[in-house]
DNA sequence: ACACCTCCATACGGTGGCGTATGTTTCTCC
DNA sequence: GGAGAAACATACGCCACCGTATGGAGGTGT
């Protein structure tokens, strides 16, 4: 009933593995969300048949549970170790916003981010999202007391932070026409959110 | 093949409407999502069958189409007219942000835009949230600009606004324990969101 | 009161996806 | 190189929903 990988053997090419089959779940759930996770379609684009599927899988509910499982561990490790490198609080900060911001890790991450917030309610992908989300308050509130605020106003910060993504990823989908278009103005754009977020 | 009202007749008890239809449509789009406007559900849900929905309607897609357009007017008169009956414009965007933050108007409408975020790339809901967005983001901008901002100040503070909204929808969402759990407490991010828009 | 139009119910065929049952191939190991 | 397990394919029944076809009940005008 566990789903762990068997030891790789020799993984001939015409052969799909657990991990295939959660990565074309993650991009399926990319392109047409939670609702495009469905077993024959991606049975099709992977060249197999369901037989194969439910071998590896009890049933579809298992298969979105190890994806998004994946994907929440991927995902929080990526973006952490790509600020982590930045020496100080002010830095780690602006490398953050600017990353979350702009997208510039990947497109892929991010549509399926917009996916999960478009189904919220799901009963598998509602507590992967408020994990996530409260680590990244969390994390951003680290980062502003590092900066020498206050915990209470740290956290509030962080808040804020994180509200001015998730509200720009929204934007940026529901009406692209209205979000600055050229590089620069977007850059110039995110510059002044981090100046607001971070002023004194 | 145009889905206009009939003269009214006596319109009999037992007898549905194109617009109890619709009603239904935006009924279900709140608590299921678009998902949830389905014909036979909905006609068992009104006592009905699907022959009378489709004497109605051409098809799903004419439902979801009069819906949404039925929200859109429905939904900017309401809260345009709410917040116009203030008489300065300082007033007016503390109303507005107020309005929208606290979802007082109707959470019944906060479920129905949820839902068509979470289905912005549907080939219906896609341009009328583009109308609705670009229209908040032009009505906030203008607030600001009644409030002395230069045109390009004022659309830039308009655009955060939104974002702030939206952002804050998407988090009361998906992860409604980070957010301020009482009503003060709510108020008080409420307020400090609104000083830091207006803060020049 | 009769024909007529409006509104709706019933019944049907079709599609797409889920899960199961049962073969069939391919690898592994001895 | 043959047994057994692992990894698949095939075929089936099932359900939910869409759309159509057709008949029937209920108002409407004359």
């Amino acid at each position: 009933m566990d789903m762990v990988e068997r030891r790789p053997r020799k993984q001939s090419a015409s052969r799909l593995t657990v991990g295939d089959w959660t990565s074309a779940a993650l991009d399926a759930m990319a392109r047409g969300g939670l609702a495009a996770v469905a077993v024959e379609p991606l049975a099709t684009h992977l060249g197999a048949t369901k037989g194969s599927f439910y071998w590896h899988f009890a049933n579809r509910d298992a298969l979105i549970e190890a994806a998004l499982q994946r994907w929440e561990t991927d995902h929080t490790d990526a973006v952490i170790a790509l600020v982590e490198e930045q020496a100080d609080p002010l830095a780690k900060l602006r490398t953050l916003i600017e990353t979350v911001m702009e997208s510039t890790a990947s497109p892929h991450a991010d549509s399926i981010e917009l996916a999960m917030l478009a189904t919220a309610d799901h009963p598998h992908v509602a507590p992967v999202l408020a994990r996530v989300t409260e680590r990244r308050v969390a994390y951003t509130a680290e980062l502003f007391r590092a900066l020498g605020l206050p915990a209470e106003e740290a956290r509030y910060r962080g808040l804020l932070a994180v509200t001015a993504y998730l509200g720009h990823a929204q934007l940026a989908r529901a009406a692209p026409q209205v979000v600055p278009g050229t590089a620069a103005e977007r850059r110039a754009y995110v510059d002044r959110i981090i100046d607001l977020v971070t002023a004194s």
